[in-house]
DNA sequence: CGCGAGCTTGATGCCGATCAATGCATGTGG
DNA sequence: CCACATGCATTGATCGGCATCAAGCTCGCG
């Protein structure tokens, strides 16, 4: 997790050949707002990224059924809330979102940013209940997993349940390394190795490697990595000065990517 | 997660009526060495509160068959270390593990400390291989849970099939309460989060509320709440001219349950 | 009895939080 | 098109919580 060969890499090592398919991905359907039409997993240029990874063309096509509909959710709307009923899983198809769990006393803490082809709502099924927002950092489109059927179709389908259990792992295992990252490691380090992490699974989808916009605030980094605003803008303006990265607001190139490595290996606190 | 309403009242909750059964569990099977011999889940005074819960009796017993071997792990040894492969989920039946996770550079965290009923080895799902030490910080018994037979029985069975589902998001929603206190939260309520925590989950498993044994070191509860160990001794002396807690090296008693959680939720740094 | 692992406690220093002011981009209405 | 508001980012000055370094202390065990 964090580090050069993590869960992103799996992704990029299943992706193989297959890259180019990614490619396409950058149109964005600027609010599109018609809610639940078809879609198939079996043509999305995203399905070695997302649920149907390794399935076979039978698979794929019972899996077509299940996720029969798509959200539209716009820049700020939440897809689902702490407290709401859990009925579905969502799969990001466009767009950028963040989990955020909150304490009763008003506490918030970002969990993590789903980008296309990651599972949201995982956290639902323990308890039949969200518990935590999951809110679209740009105008975004999900597609609708009920999680019901995804249950029945995955006692069928050996493969469909193998992936559906390495998904939940997966994130458990992400979990793991963020609390690696938030447990013992420093602004420096946190930020390097959150830039990283971003570029890896961009990466992964076909983006450039060194050259990214974020989509979302200082404050959400800082959130995520446990730190404030400040510091977030005062490490990225160091991380400049240093060469390592070039900011403008929030269009950030790669400078020096062994750089960050190290700093997010070496120097151990 | 880390208070008052968390998993481990839903455990409570579920446990409902049968609390009296849990009892019996102090009985701590010293050094006894014999791997592999015959159990049985559903004669298990463990069964409301691990993978059995909520399955009828036919389930039950399929889940004999595949329960079929326990091992037996001593103090300071390890269950399984990052990089094994990984072949089965393990339930702790006696004793109490940590599992943590390590970076390249030697940097480790501990993600939990596991007590009876617990499932261990989730992490390696995802990549087979696990990603995480497991190791018992007292002599320990697990049942031993090969994956794929999981797997091929939770076809079988939807009760199983979407109890394991919750037990693995459960752990997700966990690592999240994992972050928010990580993120967000300063020593004295994280230490206080951390004894309210192990209390809940003791309490469940029909143990005092009030009295316990650390089973773990100042520096394990430091690592697994990103603190040094010297603040953790700090903060448990603080607590205890506090009148808080009664400090006796490992053991602890509280003695202002309601002070503790006040510091969890109050005083949003 | 004496060793050593683990715990406590003190003194000091640093990293990141906090407080505060300014800068910059986008958008809105006059 | 400009004036102004708003949200976000940057930068500086100061402060405080926790890390670090450094002794002692406690208790279990060979």
């Amino acid at each position: 997790m964090f580090r050069t060969r993590d869960s992103s890499d799996d992704i990029a090592q299943e992706l193989a050949g297959s890259r180019a398919i990614m490619r396409a991905m950058s149109e964005s359907p600027n609010r599109v707002r018609c809610d639940t039409f078809k879609v198939a997993c079996s043509s999305c240029n995203l399905r070695e990224l997302c649920l149907p990874v390794g399935l076979g063309r039978p698979d794929l096509e019972r899996l077509d059924a299940l996720v029969a509909t798509r959200r539209t959710v716009g820049r700020g709307d939440t897809l689902f809330r702490s407290g709401d009923p859990f009925q579905s899983l969502y799969a990001v198809r466009t767009g950028f979102f963040k989990t955020c769990v909150s304490s009763e006393d008003g506490r918030d803490q970002v969990t993590g940013f789903q980008m296309a082809g990651e599972l949201l709502g995982l956290d639902g099924i323990s308890a039949d209940r969200h518990t935590c927002d999951a809110v679209a950092l740009e105008d975004s489109q999900v597609c609708v997993i009920p999680y019901s059927q995804l249950e029945d179709l995955s006692r069928e389908f050996t493969d469909l349940q193998h992936q559906f259990h390495k998904i939940m792992s997966r994130e458990i295992v992400r979990d793991h390394g963020v609390m690696l990252l938030l447990g013992s490691m420093r602004a420096e380090e946190r930020l390097a190795a959150f830039l990283l992490n971003l570029t890896q699974r961009l990466q992964a989808r076909g983006f450039s490697a060194s050259s990214l916009i974020l989509r979302m605030t200082r404050e959400e980094i800082g959130s995520y990595l446990g730190l404030k605003l400040e510091t977030v803008s005062r490490t990225f303006s160091k991380f400049q000065d240093e060469g390592l990265l070039e900011v403008k607001q929030r269009q950030i190139r790669i400078i020096d990517q062994a750089g960050l490595q190290q700093l997010v290996n070496g120097t151990p606190s």
